[in-house]
RNA sequence: GCCGUUGUGGCUCAGGGGUAGAGCAGCUCACUCGUAAUGAGCAGGUCGUCGGUUCGAUUCCGACCAACGGCUCCA
């Protein structure tokens, strides 16, 4: 029998018999490597154990320890619990059920929704099937066979999938009495499935389409070991004490109202003046960057909303208003202003690019049902701006606002992702037009040395763009910072400027907010910071607290000496012991405590504590003003 | 908009067909106290809204509103 050799990561070549499998070469390298494998990749593809080697295959054996463990573990995991499901529900039919992000899902097709006691029930089900210890065996039909063997079956889903597949073959995974249409690869049986919980459950349309029926997903997490499962679910506890809705009420941040509205945020003082300091630290940064502080109106009339397109496209998620007969519409949008304000006289080349920076509050109608805390409102306000410039300006005005969004981000301590959305189906604009824009932010992105991904086909209809996103204690990604370009609005609005040459040209329109809505920013920060802000961006900075009534005095002098320098600081004079009012300055999270006592009377100063239980020396309130200085112009 | 869950004093939550309870917060009094809760007393709710069933609804049913977890859509 003839011989076959196949090669490892470390380089050495391993030799074994024709029609030897992966737990084959596992084994013949030792047998706790034989015990520990989960799968394998091979010539760069992730294989089942049972994969037969080929002459000449790269092999490397996955084991639990592998980074690519995880994924196989969650994706067999779905499968258990398809298995579970079925094994419960008879009539269930089952659809797609993929590894995630943290864990899995399933979708169903199910006569009665699941409910929270399913769930339950299933998981228990999952761990009998999983102490049965199937094995998962991988089948290989022509698609036919395939079709015909879901249809017998009544998985219309699965025929679904596989008549839109566009191969000769596909692979099955049977575990026990449960059949999947898989690629795989899986675990090599059920009993490698040894923790996970399932978390949720929620409703999802076929195929993502919202005209399609709507199926009952399940979403679990799965790890190769108990103890990772139990430090992931602790991190989701964290998580939930991050959760700026929550720390947005215990700080006295911003409420809602029914009464007011869903979706329309209430800022309480402490809220207020965050924003305010961003919103000064904007108008800041703006300036220095040669942006114009601009301003428009919230109404403009609705005739101009359907030359901007926005009444065609936009309108259902637009508030009108009618006065003597004349209809206006609440801006969506900044651009309009910023239009007229470049339409307002002749510009030369001489002039671009213009940029005018806006911090303006818009109105948009969002669903019912995708409100979320500040993250998605319906009121809020953008760090907009509208850049216009020649095309040949386009390169570096791109290159100067992703530049900025890393100073910025990086003052903030934020980890981003970025994503490159390009030319969708549906679009307006010359060819020329799309390249030149593309290749900009393109450049930029590559400039940028950052990482990035590619999203085809989808860039807004109008232009190509970057979306910087940020994730929020969960996890979960939110688009902030947003680059646009935009063929459409200077076209609409026949902007010009006169070349060097003395012809009108059009110039280039770029879109883009940094912080992105100030409300959605804030809560991504609550959850970035846990509500533990820096000192330059604290709401309140510091807190004077007296130890007995005999302080008062010195402490209200303390209180106004900071006051007057500007620092944001209280003062807590009531007759309470210490204990108690640090404690309720720390569950303030305010970053100083400044206790006064007799001693701190008598030698005029006050004993800051951090809010992390840690004193600084005793100071005189000058010097600690000086040290609030220091520390916020350094945005500590 | 769609699917599911939830909605009880300022906050966190218990209860349940016969018109409601706890802790914290609030108020009053006493204590004058050194780095995460001093003690006692008092007050506070037409149980999200509107209908229906019932002798009687906060509890059961329906609609609506809102929140929460998702889907779709988006800053």
């Amino acid at each position: 029998m003839s011989k076959i050799r196949v090669s490892l990561p470390d380089g050495s070549v391993k030799e074994l018999e024709q029609g030897a499998n992966i737990l084959g070469l596992a084994a013949s390298i030792g047998a706790g490597l034989a015990k520990a494998a989960i799968a394998a990749r091979m010539d760069g593809e992730l294989v089942d154990l049972t994969a037969l080697l080929h002459d000449g295959a790269k092999v490397e054996i996955v084991t639990e320890k592998s980074p690519e463990a995880l994924e196989i573990v969650r994706h067999t995991t779905s499968h258990l619990m398809a298995q579970a499901v079925k094994s419960l529900i008879p009539g269930a039919k089952v659809t797609i059920g993929p590894a995630i992000e943290n864990g899995f899902y399933y979708d169903f097709d199910v006569e009665v929704p699941f409910s929270p006691e399913d769930l339950e029930k299933i998981e228990l089900k999952m761990k009998e099937l999983a102490k049965a210890n199937s094995k998962l065996e991988r089948l290989v039909l022509t698609k036919a066979e395939a079709i015909k063997l879901f249809c017998e079956m009544g998985e219309t889903y699965k025929v679904e999938l596989i008549e839109d597949l566009d191969v000769a073959t596909v692979s099955l995974y049977r575990q026990g009495d449960f059949v999947d249409l898989c690629r795989g690869p899986h675990l090599p049986s059920t009993s490698f499935c040894k923790a996970f919980k399932l978390t949720s459950i929620a409703g999802a349309y076929w195929r993502g389409d919202e005209r399609r029926k709507m199926l009952q997903r399940i979403y679990g997490t799965a790890f190769v070991d108990k103890k990772e499962l139990d430090a992931y679910l602790s991190r989701l506890e964290e998580a939930k004490r991050r959760d700026h809705r929550k720390l947005g009420k215990e700080l006295d941040l911003f409420s809602f109202s029914d009464e007011v509205g869903a979706g329309l945020v209430i800022w309480h003082p402490k809220g207020a003046m965050l924003r305010t300091i961003l919103e000064d630290f904007e108008r800041k940064e703006h300036l220095k960057r040669d942006y114009d502080i601009v301003l428009g109106p919230q109404i403009l009339k609705t005739e101009l909303w359907q030359r901007s397109g926005h009444y065609d496209n936009y309108r259902e998620n637009m508030y009108f208003t009618e006065v003597d007969g004349q209809s206006y519409g609440v801006k969506p949008m900044n651009c309009l202003s910023h239009m007229m304000i470049y339409k307002s006289q002749l510009r030369s080349y001489r002039d671009l690019p213009l940029r005018y920076f806006e911090l303006g509050t818009v109105h948009r109608h969002e669903r019912a049902g995708v409100l979320h805390g500040l993250l998605r409102v319906r009121g809020f306000t953008q760090d907009d701006a509208h850049i216009l410039c020649t095309p040949e300006q386009l390169d570096s005005e791109i290159k100067g606002v992703l530049a900025f969004v890393s100073d910025v981000m990086g003052i903030f301590g934020f980890e981003y992702e970025m994503e490159l959305s390009t030319r969708p189906d549906k679009s307006i604009g010359s060819d020329d037009d799309w390249e030149r824009a593309t290749k900009a932010l393109l450049g930029a992105l590559q400039d940028s040395g950052r990482e990035f991904e590619i999203n085809e086909g989808d860039g807004a209809f109008y232009g190509p763009k970057i979306d910087i996103k940020l994730r929020d204690a969960l996890d979960r990604k939110w688009q902030c910072a947003t680059i646009q370009c935009d063929f459409t609005l200077p076209e609409r609005f026949d902007l010009t400027y006169v070349a060097a040459d003395g012809e009108k040209k059009r110039p280039v329109m770029v879109h883009r907010v940094i912080l992105g809505a100030i409300e959605r920013f804030i809560g991504v920060l609550i959850e970035h910071y846990a509500g533990n802000f820096p000192l330059w961006l604290s709401p309140v900075q510091a807190i004077v607290v007296t130890v007995t009534d005999n302080q008062i005095p010195h402490a209200r002098s303390v209180y106004k000496t900071l006051r007057a320098a500007g620092v944001r600081v209280q003062q807590d004079l009531r007759n309470e012991k210490l204990g108690f009012k640090i404690r309720e300055a720390q569950l303030q999270k305010i970053p100083y405590m400044l206790v006064v006592g007799d001693k701190e009377v008598e030698s005029g100063t006050v004993a800051p504590r951090y809010r992390d239980g840690k004193n600084l020396s005793v100071m005189t309130a000058v010097e600690f003003i000086e040290f609030v200085n220091t520390e916020a112009d350094n945005y500590r």
